[in-house]
RNA sequence: GGAGGGGUGGCCGAGUGGUCGAUGGCGGCGGUCUUGAAAACCGCAGGGCGAAAGUCCCGUGGGUUCGAAUCCUACCCCCUCCGCCA
């Protein structure tokens, strides 16, 4: 969310964001003539509230006395139910200010490349050489299939389409994956928490997921809970309506999770293998930091991405998100996307954003510095480190041998407790 | 699931219809004193909106009333006991 002075105050500046994003500019529109109505009906109640307070007060005093108060009583009798009528049309004001409000995306950062879509994203630097095989290099799945170390006939039986089975080593490798991140993420200063899974409809807001992205959300509908998408969103909420010491920023987390999506729309897309499920794990990156630092440390929190792939020894390339393509929240991401032999392509595997204050104003994320006044909001940040179901992906792929079998990075051996998948 | 008890400012804890945004204590900040510190004493401090006047905020939403932290109601959360369960 953005900021309602801002917008009201810089509306060519929301307007520049929208089209630079390819949104409709209607919503903003729509924004302005309920935040008009809003501010008039605010005005009148407060008045009305004001008067009210003079009259109630002047009761009390009189009915001690003892003097007759029956013209007074009538007078705030009338006074109060016109208030009552006004605070009604006043709330409904505020409502649709509130959901037009939310509605508004990010303003692009003005380093982020300005483009239509991710065609005209940008590549900041590569990293590693993509292997060379003297054998046609396969996919992850027929790989896996022979290895007998995923089962998606089986997991479609359990639960359907976009679910993986994964069993002995492939089973040990998601979980030597998760080991391995979480801790090269903690001996960086990154605190390790594992949240709740289920989150509720506040948390989903607070992050921005709600209410534009229902559609992509698993929900529960009764009692109400929303499965996560990412642990950004219990991570990030750890700290809604909190106010923090100064000297307790910037704050580091690194969570593993499970994350569901519904992938709806994605019909025909990524059917076969891994890259695309409903369910799959991540390790995640977030942070709390003092808005003067936010971009400083989004390009740590890439670079502690990217470190974890260099261990795995897994080539990838940086790209600059444009602006059409950029995130609903976000004012700058950078994507991670690791070589997958079997694709011959680039493949997302990690997303790094900054998200300024825009979740934090929506999750009232706020600190307070040290022999100042008042609040400021902090920023927020997080990136995958990494998505763990297409570093298997990307292991199994860029690691395969000659004879079928899969060598596992050195970095995770110690975690897989072997050198290869035979 | 059943029975009971609670949610007030950073924390603890008063307040049960009328200058209460809220007594008091702890913690915090600034002084006095001290070589320094502690103690003692004095003083300052909540948040949102608004240019300001002002207005709103005592778990959340409704309601009663001229007026609600205080009364009614629904919901949420926490605690204790019983049942069940990993």
């Amino acid at each position: 969310m953005l900021d309602l002075r801002f917008v009201r105050e810089n509306p060519g500046k929301v307007v520049e964001a929208l089209e630079k994003r390819n949104y409709d500019i209607s919503v903003f529109d729509d924004f302005l003539k309920n935040e008009e109505n809003r501010k008039k009906m605010s005005e009148a109640v407060e008045n009305g509230h004001m008067r009210l307070n003079e009259i109630s007060e002047k009761i009390g005093v009189m009915r001690k006395q003892g003097q007759d108060i029956s013209l007074l009583l009538s007078d705030a009798k009338s006074l109060s139910d016109t208030i009552k009528v006004q605070e009604a049309s006043l709330n409904e004001y505020k409502e649709k200010v509130r959901n037009t409000l939310l509605l508004i995306p990010n303003i692009p950062h003005e380093t982020v490349p300005v483009g239509r879509d991710e065609t005209e994203n940008v590549e900041i630097r590569r990293w590693g050489d993509p292997p060379i095989f003297d054998f046609s290099p396969l996919n992850h799945w027929d790989i896996a299939e022979m290895l007998g170390i995923i089962d998606f006939e089986r997991a479609s039986k359990i639960a359907g389409a976009r679910f993986a089975l994964m069993k002995g080593a492939g089973a040990r490798l998601e979980r030597a994956l998760m080991n391995f991140m979480l801790d090269l993420n903690t001996s960086k200063g990154y605190t390790e928490v594992f949240p709740p899974i289920l989150v509720n409809r506040e948390s989903m807001t607070g992050t921005g997921q709600l209410p534009k992205f229902d559609a992509e959300l698993f929900r529960i509908a009764d009692p109400e809970f929303y499965l996560i998408p990412t642990a950004e969103v219990p991570v990030t909420n750890i700290h809604r309506d909190e106010i923090l010491e100064e000297a307790a920023l910037p704050l580091y987390y690194t969570a593993y999770t499970p994350c569901f999506r519904r992938e709806a729309g994605s019909y025909g897309k990524d059917t076969r293998g891994l890259i695309r499920q409903h369910q799959f794990n991540k390790v995640e990156l977030v942070k709390f930091v003092k808005p003067e630092d936010s971009y400083d440390e989004l390009e740590k929190l890439t670079m502690d991405a990217e470190d974890i792939l260099k261990r795995l020894g897994l080539p990838y390339r940086v790209i600059a998100l444009c602006t059409g393509d950029l995130g609903f929240s976000a004012a700058k991401t950078y994507d991670l996307e690791v070589w997958l032999p079997g694709q011959q392509r680039y493949r997302e595997i990690s997303s790094c954003s900054n998200f300024e204050d825009f979740q934090a104003r929506r999750a009232n994320i706020r600190f307070k510095r040290d022999g100042k006044k008042g609040t400021e909001l902090v920023h927020t940040l997080n990136g995958s480190g990494l998505a763990i179901g297409r570093t298997v992906v990307a292991i199994l792929e860029n690691y395969q041998q000659k004879d079928g079998t899969v060598v596992i990075p050195a970095a995770l051996r110690p975690y897989m407790g072997a050198e290869r998948i035979v």
